[in-house]
DNA sequence: ACAAAAGTGTTTAAGGTACACCCATGA
DNA sequence: TCATGGGTGTACCTTAAACACTTTTGT
């Protein structure tokens, strides 16, 4: 179902510091939430985290000092490790009832720590929900502080998730479907020499219908947004497809 | 260079609630503000509010209670008086710098009320900027407790105004020439009822482009998405257009 | 030799573009 | 009857769509 999960050795200090210290820290009432999606092996992977056997986004809180732009650098940064992560502004969620009291009620209770029904954690959450689209192979997830492992899961296997985390998701997945056909953003889902076989199978797995290879191919090719390097060598049966990269212009 | 400039007779006793029970109302660092369009004598207009000297977008804040749809459906009813307004969620604007200190300071001494730094109205505010396409003949602006006059501007002769607001009013500009294509959205601008070189004119004039007459004609008829009616009575030379109205599906 | 994978070509349909033509109306 | 404005038609070009064909590779 994951790979790579990990554990994560919990730390009362950092949690203690962070509800003390977070009111003055950061804007209230407001968060990012990153949807961080990766190819692999054929399908869509969205990066999660667990707190209590439920999974949730990546996401942070935007400190007073930081625009959010930063802030959702900072976070990519915090979670992949890459250095220059792509992103894109989704959507705003802000429901009136939005708020992770239970989440964290149950998350206090189990590591024996005093839950305070007034503390800003518990108060009503907007979210500026992002999406990301990172090479599955250059990702180096971390967890947070308080999470307990990560895993990357298949766009359309979801596990149970916080609050309205799962239709942040499903809101990206859509999006993609929508963005992929006029940007170029969506290359960075592949490692930046990769062949048409490939960028074919990721646009029809993003838009979930089959596409003419005939057609793709030369559409790619006449967009001229492509260099054509040598060819692959493959192992398997069948012609060695060239290799393409996005140019640089 | 503007119409209809409304004087305002501001109230102390209302800014004062404002003030005091803001912070307890409103979610903090978090406003809405609006860019409202409307299309009038072959330009495009957009209204604005006035407070000392400078202008700025008609918004406000969110309710704890209300979700942030809710909080632009009734700041869009209270400024236009429409009951069941057009609007879309635009762009995030929040820089780390983005407070209206100056602002207010100059409000308050303008108006003999004293001036605090640490009032919540001074702190840093992120602002979820939507766009509303509304008809200008059915629109009755109001201005709000603060504001001594409201006034449409041509979107290309806009004047002197608050911070980032103008910025706002340009992405919004630019966002209809992507929106116009796709979407039927844009008929909100016309009255109910319109004919053909009205909706010609207005697509020229958001795109700033000359369409060929007989293609949108023809594109537009063959979209399915209008019915005709019966002819207009004209009064100047030139075959009478027929009307035309938006196909309720 | 064969199947599988990748690249290219061909035919047809649909839609965009530019422009010409025709109709209705007021002065 | 002429200028003006509105509606429709046509020829040309570009792009989309479906499918066929060819080339390269491992077995």
């Amino acid at each position: 179902m994951w790979q790579n999960a990990t554990i994560h050795y919990f730390c009362n200090v950092d949690f203690q510091e962070f509800i003390t210290q977070g009111e003055k820290k950061y804007l209230p009432n407001l968060s990012v939430d990153m949807v961080i999606i990766g190819f692999h092996e054929d399908k869509l992977k969205c990066l999660l985290l667990q707190i209590n056997e439920k999974w949730l986004l990546p996401g942070g809180y935007i400190l007073r000092t930081e625009s959010i732009e930063s802030a959702t650098v900072r976070i990519l940064r915090e979670r992949t490790g890459l250095p220059d992560p792509h992103f894109k502004f989704l959507s705003v969620f802000g429901g009136p009832d939005r708020k992770f009291t239970k989440e964290w009620q149950h998350f206090l209770k189990s590591h024996n720590l005093p839950f305070k029904e007034d503390s800003w954690i518990n108060d009503r959450f907007v979210t500026l929900a992002h999406y990301s689209l990172v090479d599955f192979e250059k990702t180096n997830p971390v967890v947070g502080n308080l999470d307990e492992a990560f895993a990357w899961f298949n766009l359309d296997e979801l596990p149970n998730m916080w609050m309205d985390h799962k239709e942040i998701v499903l809101a990206a997945k859509e999006r993609l479907k929508n963005d992929i056909q006029k940007e170029q953003v969506t290359y960075n889902l592949l490692p930046t020499e990769f062949t048409m076989p490939q960028l074919h199978q990721l646009h029809q797995t993003i838009l979930d219908e089959n596409l003419d290879r005939s057609r793709f191919q030369k559409k790619m090719l006449a967009s001229g947004a492509f260099e054509r390097l040598q060819k692959l060598k493959k192992d398997s049966p069948g012609r060695n497809p060239y290799k393409y990269r996005v140019k640089k212009s």
